[in-house]
Formats: structure tokens, sequence, C-alpha cells
DNA sequence: AACCGCTTGTGAACGCAGGAACAAAGTCGC
DNA sequence: GCGACTTTGTTCCTGCGTTCACAAGCGGTT
């Protein structure tokens, strides 16, 4: 594979830093290496995928033995931008924007809040995980200033399209958006969406496929969904 | 094509929550009748790929008009399986956990949340989004009683699994587990995992990939010999 | 020093999702 | 009543992701 920087697949991204929180945890553990065998079991994938994965960074493992712990750890933190400190800003801090902004996950893999945003007077100066809510109006001027680039939106869905137009001017490129509608951005802003209640829905319909009340009787029955082994 | 219920893609089903959420809300707004063209708009996707998944619950638009917000809507809702109330269990009532269960989008959608657990003795009793906290003690007695099938899990994850095993050996069938540790569960039993931070790292990739025009080369280029130390 | 087991890395096949183009069908206008 | 327009439903195709299976390479052992 070409190993400077090809292109690494979204969905290996995504993976890579599932692996990143497994050897972590086994760094704190004391392991000095790890087969892919283990290490898939933990990330609960394939191993044969891990390895497809991790060959994107070129060869990091060592035949017959495994994986050095500590020299993957760095490796993929290296490749998921994780090494430096960025800066985020979360505007709507209603009960989940709270969670998020406590959320220990964010902090311990290098992402800081550098500003957390609200327009209910009631919540301004509220300390909210060591920083203290500051109205939206200081939005811009806070993004400009601590040149943020992630922005993460956790208000309602009405509001949500004007605070991205806000944060995309201010000069923020990537986006995390909880509400529940899709955001339209300018070219170069990427935008991920986060639908909490759309997993849920997904479950009651595989719970509902597996009930097979009446209507998917006559047809074939699946046999296993979703089996792995 | 199959109008009984063959098999959706799990991508589809997704999709299909997002849809039926856009549908709700054009219903709200008095709307009849929309094209594949606007719903894919509003619900950011391809027309066509809009209408290939809506293939999968049988023709139900008209030809040269569109489809029926309100039809389309039910039907929808239907296949998903939310026409019925869902019973949801919830453990762990931290930050991320109080949220879920304060989160209008699930009881709009047809999950009712019937039981909420933490071990913590200083959260028991406390009310959120309309429920006490009970110990985690009288969990398999609750999911017993309810019959709940769905359980949500936003605990630590050191307990995480233990909380799996219980509530799989209580009856539930369906979980969502925010907490980023893989479970492991019997068969039969669908696991969905929701990990927070890995959507972040995504967006953290794609930004230091866009910001690094030649710095990758020589920064990500395996060191050809040596391999790591 | 050579053999053997173990593990990685890669090549190929399979299945799936996404996108574009085309045909069918229904409605509106005349 | 007939034609044309609009929009759906379907089909093909391309590309991606995932899985299986095998060759290559390293360490330990005799």
């Amino acid at each position: 594979m070409n190993p400077s920087r090809p292109r690494i697949p979204e969905a290996t991204v995504a993976r890579l830093a599932v692996y990143l929180r497994v050897l972590t945890g086994l760094a704190d553990g004391g392991r000095a290496s790890v087969s892919s065998g283990e290490l898939a079991g933990a990330a609960g994938v394939n191993p044969a995928g891990l390895r497809k994965d991790l060959s994107h960074l070129g060869p990091c493992g060592v035949r017959g033995v495994g994986y050095d712990v500590l020299g993957l750890r760095d490796r993929i933190a290296r490749v998921l931008g994780v090494e430096r400190s960025r800066a985020c800003v979360l505007v709507g801090l209603g009960n989940l924007g709270s969670a998020l902004a406590d959320y220990a996950g964010f902090g311990s893999r290098g992402f800081e809040f550098v500003g957390l945003f609200d327009s209910a007077p009631e919540r301004i100066g509220q300390v909210i995980g060591g920083h203290a809510v500051q109205p939206v109006t200081e939005l811009d001027q806070v993004v400009v200033g601590t040149r943020a680039t992630i922005g993460v939106i956790a208000t309602p869905a009405e509001v949500a399209q004007a605070v991205c137009d806000r944060l995309t001017a201010a000069g923020v490129r990537s986006i995390l958006n909880f509400a529940p509608v899709a955001l339209v951005a300018p070219a170069g802003v990427d935008v991920r969406q986060v639908d909490l209640s759309v997993e849920l829905q997904v479950l009651a319909f595989l719970d509902t496929q597996r009930d097979t009340p009446d209507d998917a009787r006559r047809d074939a029955r699946v046999p296993a969904l979703g089996g792995m082994s």
C-alpha cells in the first residue's frame, strides 16, 4: 500500500479510534505486545479486517510475535491527529450538551473545549466541565480568538442551521451535529451527524423483524442476522 | 419488490428513521404530499437512493405526484415497529444517562423508559424525565415485570459487561451501548455500539488530512527498516 | 545452522451500498 | 379523449468494504 497518505477509508478511521482506545488500556495495564486476534477480540472486529486496517499505516507489526503496544498506539494517535490538542467549541448546553461538556472521553483524547455557548440567560455563567457557559453572542469572537477548528452542536433542531452558519463563518471547519436535522455547510467543511434516536429505532426494527408477528412468516425466515462468530 | 418483509438492509433502516422524522415534521406543518427530491433534500441524501430505500416497502407513492405524507409516515412507522410503544430500561445515570433519560426524542418515537437504574446511593430516588432512579438490584425484577425488551447502557466501561449480562439474563434482547467497550452477548441479542468520541476523532483525522499537503510525507512514512523498537 | 510453529501482510473473491440512467404510470392541460 | 409532462420504481453499473485464504517473515528450538 502507498505508505504516505493514499487515503484511508472512513470506516477504517473509525475503527482505528477504537483500536487506539483498546491499546491505551493495554498500555496502562503494562502489556508489551498484542496479537491481531486478541486486539480484534477486544475491539469486536474480525482479525483479518484489523490487519488490513493497520496495513494502511504501513507495516507496523512483527511477524510471529504481534504488535508492540506502545509503538502501535503512538502511530495510530499520530495518524488520527490526536497527538496534538484540538480546540473545540460546544453550542447548546441542555441535558445532552452538558453531558458532552463533562464527558471525560473527550479531554483524554486530545479534544479541549475552549468555549461553551448557550442562548438561555439562566445558563450563562454556569460552570460545566471546568468552563463557564457564555452567551452565544460571544461565539464568533471566541472561535476566532482561539482558532477553534471543531464545533459541536447540541442545540434544538430549529436553531442548529443558524448555529452551523455562524460556526462556519467564524472559521470552524469540522462540525459534529447532535441536532436531528440535516445541516448544509459550505464546501470544505466536514459535517458528521449523530442521531441518538436513530440507533434505537434500528434496534426496534430488528426486534420487530425477529418477532415475526404474522407477516414475515410466509417468507423465508432469516436464520441468523448479524451472526458474528 | 416483495411486499412483505424480505430483508431490508440496515443502512436503509437507519435512513428510514430519518425519513420518518422529516415526514412527521411535514405532517405537523400540514403538508399533504412530497416529492422524492424534496424529501431527499431535507434528509440529506440522494433522491435516487431515497426512492430505492422506499421501494423496499413496496410501491407507496403515486407517479407524477409524489408521496402521501401521512400514508408514508404511517407505513414507515409500521415497518420500523414504532407504532407500538416499547418498554426500555436505562442503566447508569451519570451525565450522559441523565441526558438520555430526559431526551424528548425517545418518548416521541415510541420508546418509553420503564426503569432507570444506578448503583450510586445518592442518585437513588432522584426523578429524571418523570421516572425515579432505582437501585440496580431491582433491575432483573423490573425487566421481567415490565417485559422490557430494550436496554440502554450508559455506565462506566468497567461495569458495562456485567450490566449487559444481567440485562440479557433478564430477557432483554436489544441493547444500545454507550460505554466505550465491545460487549459480548448471547446469540439472538442485538447490540449496537455508540461511541461519541469516535465521531470526534474521525473529524480530527479529516482535519489533519486536509491541511497536511506535504508534511505527512516524511512524518507518517514508515522508517523502512528497524520497524519499531 | 536448519527446522518449525506462529503471526503478520497481502492478494483475490464475494457481497453490499450508492449513483445514474431508463422505463412505467399517473395527472394535468387542451 | 389524447398528448405531454412529471415523478416514481427499477435496472445496471461502478466502487467500496469485508472476508477468506495463502505466502512471507521472524523467533525459538534442537
